[in-house]
RNA sequence: UGACCUAUGGUGUAAUGGUAACACAACUGAUUUUGGUUCAGUCAUUUAUGGUUCGAAUCCAUAUAGGUCAACCA
């Protein structure tokens, strides 16, 4: 009930506003949105927020989205990025009603392109790309009038016969819409509809030698499929006026276009040709490398399509611009990897602790996967005399407050005994080796009736049954919050430490069954998931997020 | 020297003329066999100046700041 409440409550979107509207009054019964894609690059964080936002209109309002590729550039597009965007929306959870794409539509937008012709709304143009540019004025002069715009109706449909044939080159004519070049709005002054690129289609093959330009196919994309709204980002706002003047002017179905603002994440990038860049210049191991924000990166990486969505849901929607902060994302992976991963105990730098008054050869300890989730069952983890604990959790002359291992220290090994730290070998450069310790036979696990209170407890492996792994531990692929809006080349900001490879990691012997659609969190450590690249012979982890530790914040402030 | 869009805490969003709300981050403290989790608390007179009004974040005017537009890209 009080959940029923708290929806209701939830404020909407402006976009929601705009539909509630449009229901309440009856313009629409069910409303269409899409999804439209230009297969020429993976799908990122971007595209994930419009893809919640169209798919998720959908389901809160009756109607259904579509997916189109908007594929009329022949020379940028790819059948591979068609089959990478195809997965990466099903795997953020959505499916599409139908799939379209815009190249379908070929000789519905020559029709079209005929009708405005006839019309004397549309002309061929055979200035050269720099005539027709000067032509244009700028956004504080008037354009003037191309020499070509006169030429008749016959003439023009002779000439865009011609066109379409094949006999004209690249470059040498366009179609222009015939609108005013005085307009305020540059986008108004006479825009190509149509331009010729003798060029192979990935889908039309070499049936087409002309192509239409994007506003000559989106919306009149949008009218055929009769998507009702129409959602895309604040930088077509300029495009709306010709979005409406097509439709209008061809009479035909009347799609309409809304804009919202674009999410900025700080300390990547989000520009297709930058992401490329980062691709073909191997900064980055693909498209799918673990700190790439494209989706496949954030698959390999380890987060979840729930955790994604979520993140969306919760930056929401607006007009302005705005720079969201990456530790979102990081909370949201691990508020939903908390509920999920299973605990394991990894030590990534050993060091070689000696229980010196552990008699036997050893014994299997209980541990809990998932304390979050006593439904996730126990484990067993074997435990010896020889342990490795991390380098990290022992000092021999610790500052205040710490609370792991130093001489004379006791802490907690989870899920296992307590330990005192009595002497401490060295190797002939100073270096410790090796830490010998006493162990509270009455401290196990479970029924401990030794009464010590200890501060810290200490993941740990035992030594003989240990297996060996390698962690690659990510950071931020840059530097700075907003590398493209820095001076120079944003590739200068890359971070050289985004990616810390660890080899030497020893893990528990249960870690041997691990799983690709299963997550963990190594205690103390952060949340991981196995990577593609791993083989029978090797484990290899990648580090979705680290967990927050209160600790490396406490050593900071103080230094 | 134009047109258009936008302006609420460090960040992202609410408040639809009537008590500035939520989340993240940050900071206190408690709990804890993960320095995790969880819990309790702290953290803004809404870009500025006028105006309308009993009452303005909200409406109006002006200013300021940021952004977009002059691809045969989408």
């Amino acid at each position: 009930m009080s959940d029923e409440k708290i929806k209701e409550e939830k404020s909407l979107n402006f976009l929601e506003e705009i539909i509630d509207e449009d229901i309440r009054c009856g313009k629409y019964k069910t409303i269409v949105t899409r999804f439209p894609p230009e297969p020429n690059g993976y799908l990122h964080l971007g595209h994930a927020s419009s893809i919640c936002l169209n798919f998720g209109l959908t389901k809160k309002y009756p109607g259904y989205t579509n997916l189109r590729f908007d594929d009329t550039n022949p020379e940028k597009e790819e059948t591979e990025y068609v089959d990478s965007i195809k997965e990466d929306v099903r795997w953020l959870g959505f499916e599409w009603k139908h799939e379209h794409y815009a190249s379908d539509y070929f000789d519905t937008l020559y029709e079209f392109a005929v009708k405005l012709i006839n019309k004397e709304l549309a002309y061929v143009d055979d200035s050269s790309s720099e005539d027709m540019a000067a032509g244009k004025g700028t956004p504080a002069e008037p354009g003037t009038n191309s020499p070509y715009r006169e030429r008749t109706v016959a003439e023009n449909l002779d000439l865009f016969t011609r066109m379409k044939n094949g006999e004209f080159p690249d470059g040498s004519r366009t179609l222009r819409a015939k609108i005013d070049m005085a307009n305020s709005n540059m986008l108004m002054r006479d825009p190509v509809l149509y331009r010729i690129k003798h060029a192979h289609h990935h889908r039309t093959g070499d049936k087409w030698c002309i192509y239409p330009m994007y506003d000559m196919a989106h919306g009149q994309s949008d009218s055929i499929e009769e998507v009702t709204h129409s959602i895309c980002t604040m930088e077509f706002v300029a495009h709306r006026e010709l979005y409406d003047w097509l439709i209008e002017k061809l009479g035909i179905y009347p799609s309409r276009q809304y804009e919202f603002a674009r999410r900025n994440i700080n300390y990547t990038v989000t520009s297709k040709r930058k992401l490329l860049q980062l691709v073909t210049e191997k900064h980055v191991d693909g498209w799918d490398d673990p700190r790439m924000p494209t989706i496949s990166g954030l698959r390999r990486r380890g987060y979840t399509a729930e955790s994604i969505r979520e993140f969306c849901e919760r930056i929401g929607v607006a007009k302005r611009d705005n720079m969201v902060d990456v530790g979102l994302l990081e909370f949201c992976v691990r508020e939903h990897l908390n509920r999920i991963a299973l605990r394991r105990m990894v030590v990534f730098n050993p060091l070689k602790v000696v229980i010196t008054n552990y008699p036997g050869e050893g014994e299997m300890l209980v541990s809990e996967n998932n304390p979050e989730d006593p439904a996730a069952g126990t484990r067993e983890i074997p435990f010896s005399n020889e342990l490795f604990i991390e380098s990290d959790d022992f000092m021999e002359n610790p500052p205040k407050k710490y609370f792991r291992l130093a001489p004379g220290q006791m802490v907690r090994l989870k899920s296992a005994y307590i330990i005192r730290c009595e002497e401490v070998v060295k190797d002939a450069g100073g270096k410790v080796t090796e830490v010998r310790c006493t162990y509270v036979a009455e401290s196990r696990s479970g029924n401990d009736t030794s009464g010590i209170q200890v501060k810290g407890t200490l993941h740990w492996v035992s030594a003989r049954t240990a297996i060996s792994a390698e962690i690659r531990e990510y950071d931020r692929l840059f530097r700075t919050e907003n590398p493209a809006d820095e001076e120079g080349d944003f590739k200068e900001y890359i971070n050289p430490a985004s990616l810390n490879t660890i080899t030497t990691a020893v893990a528990e012997p249960e870690l041997a069954k691990a799983k690709f659609e299963e997550r963990y969190q190594f205690l103390r450590k952060g949340y991981f998931c196995l990577d593609k690249d791993t083989s029978p012979s090797r484990l290899i982890f990648n580090r979705t997020v680290t967990l927050k530790d209160g600790w490396a914040k406490e050593t900071k402030k103080k230094s």
